[in-house]
DNA sequence: TTGAAAGCGCTAACAC
DNA sequence: GTGTTAGCGCTTTCAA
């Protein structure tokens, strides 16, 4: 392995002087900067990202926390979107990803650990589960950390505006003359807390009837059973409402799968729109209409905030986005 | 920041023995040993492992390659359930996950360098284009590498059945009466190809004939639209096969839309068979039957063979490994 | 069973 | 503009 002290030695300069050549010092002559510059190329020189941390306390490392429990995590399209969108800006600024989880070295110790023993620089947490202890740790901590949909009072967050895009999506079959409008949430995550109010909301704002009957509870995994369940529930009830905004695209295609099973056909006998937008959403039959979450600039957001509070160092405060969403319409939902 | 000099100060031993204490030597008495373990404990003492990389020379981080350029990388459900598998052994075995990009410190390097950088102590391979320059400089290095679904004589691979599994496919057809069977491709990726192999074997086996027509090259991102650019154009031909084997299930998706598109159903007017039983498979209409890629086995075992040739160190022979698949029939392959 | 000393590769004061 | 020195936190001979 070549170091700045073999360096050092080739070209005749001290290792201080190699050092500030790729620390872009200014107070090196362009003259030696050169000489220096083509040496370590030639010598095949890599900088060791150890060393510089170990002096600098800097590893420019951002940790991603994600759920690891259902093994879920990665298969969701939304959390694809999100790491996506987080790299290529974290990426572009100099920092590499790692994945935090609870284990480190075979054995358990829990997020915050993880993260000290890392150095790791900042954490965005993807997790529709905030009530972990070992979470409430790294929150606690001063570690700077983006929660995605989420509330903090101490660290940043950046959401997408649910309750505007359940307003959207309740306005819409609003607009399509329906007034007995269900629906089935995403359960107690956050987001499913934000997209029921913006459904009560809307309601209320358009004076109509809230049924809590119509109103059934899908399970916090956002899964196609889930749907499915949930929409054979409201099945069961003699009254049905005309529409259902259905808070996750996948609860959507359950839900759409519990009415072909019961011979009832979508936009026909019931409306439905989901929320979303995951990639399968237009290759159902019928196409899926939903409001789209913009997950690539929801991560590209959250890795501004973060790299922002990590350079800002202490003083910098939590800030706090919401990422528009965009209904589109498609043929899952008619006119009444 | 509590050191084991710290430590060793608070105890009244020295730093060599309390690193010892942590290192599971055997030459620390009992007494010694729970003494320092207490004390570590109530400083909260948490190991550096910048320090501890800088003299051992491993960094106990597995480096992650995967696509970058599409931005479908994390999007695509093959690469989740491969990286799922893969995080939970390589943690039990106290690994982390790094993604490896070609930038690192917001500049172009490629990946090689970005590992050596990082210290990488090994790297995980998916990606479906290996032509990549920057991809063989890796290659060519001494670094230890896993790669998915493709072939090298001087790293380990691992590999779905992809033979085995398209001739499974083709059988089921023919089990079920079709002597006329298409194929679409994935293009020109190692797994496409090996499909493509394991179409033709089982056509000559079974003493069909090959009609190249009939075969229809998708684009090798397996993307929805590709497939349904394949169907138009095997359905714009005048003489159809009555079954198609469809290297996978995004392109059959696409092929199903197209048939949709043209008035067509399936199974009636022509039966589909997929590959890699994406989780939306079941719940199209009709649900997709389709060769089962384990891509959690995948993932698991990869990470294995990995961890092997990292800790048997250059002596370790590289490995090679296929993991079976399964046919899951639903229903979109008919009788004929 | 324990510890002293050296060194991993780098940066940051500070002096020249 | 350039170099000396010390030190980041840890492990590893090797000696006691």
């Amino acid at each position: 392995m070549i170091t700045i002290y073999d360096i050092a030695k080739t070209t005749g300069f001290s290792p201080t002087t190699v050092s500030k050549v790729f620390n872009q010092y200014a107070d090196v002559s362009e003259k030696t900067r050169r000489k220096i510059l083509e040496a370590a190329e030639q010598m095949g020189y890599v900088p060791n990202a150890q060393a510089r941390t170990l002096t600098t306390k800097r590893s420019w490392t951002i940790g991603v926390l994600y759920i690891e429990s259902s093994g879920a995590g990665l298969l969701h399209p939304y959390f694809g979107g999100v790491i996506e969108g987080f790299k290529k800006v974290a990426t572009s600024k100099g920092y590499d990803l790692m994945f935090i989880s609870k284990d480190i070295g075979g054995k358990k110790g829990g997020y915050l650990e993880h993260c000290k023993i890392r150095g790791i620089d900042g954490v965005v947490v993807v997790l529709p589960d905030y009530t972990d202890p070992y979470f409430k740790e790294l929150l606690d901590s001063n570690i700077p950390c983006v929660l995605l949909d989420q509330e903090s009072d101490f660290k940043s967050t950046v959401s997408s505006d649910n309750i505007e895009g359940s307003k959207q999506a309740v306005e819409y079959l609003y607009g399509l003359g329906h007034r007995s409008i269900g629906h089935i949430s995403g359960g107690s995550t956050f987001a499913g807390e934000q997209r029921l109010q913006g459904y009560l909301q809307a309601m209320e704002q358009l004076e109509l009837t809230v049924r809590p009957e119509h109103i059934i509870q899908g399970s916090y995994d956002y899964t196609v059973e889930s749907g499915q369940r949930a929409m054979e529930q409201l099945l069961s009830m003699e009254d049905l409402p005309t529409a259902v905004f259905v808070a996750g695209d996948n609860l959507a295609v359950g839900a759409m799968l519990a009415m072909k099973k019961y011979g009832l056909s979508v936009p026909e006998h019931m409306s439905i729109i989901g929320y979303d937008d995951i990639e399968m959403a237009k290759y159902l039959t019928p196409a899926l209409t939903t409001i789209r979450q913009n997950t690539y600039a929801l991560g590209s957001r959250a890795a501004d905030m973060l790299i922002c509070s990590i350079e800002g160092g202490s003083e910098a405060k939590p800030q706090s986005d919401q990422i528009p969403v965009e209904l589109v319409v498609r043929g899952s939902c008619q006119e009444v």
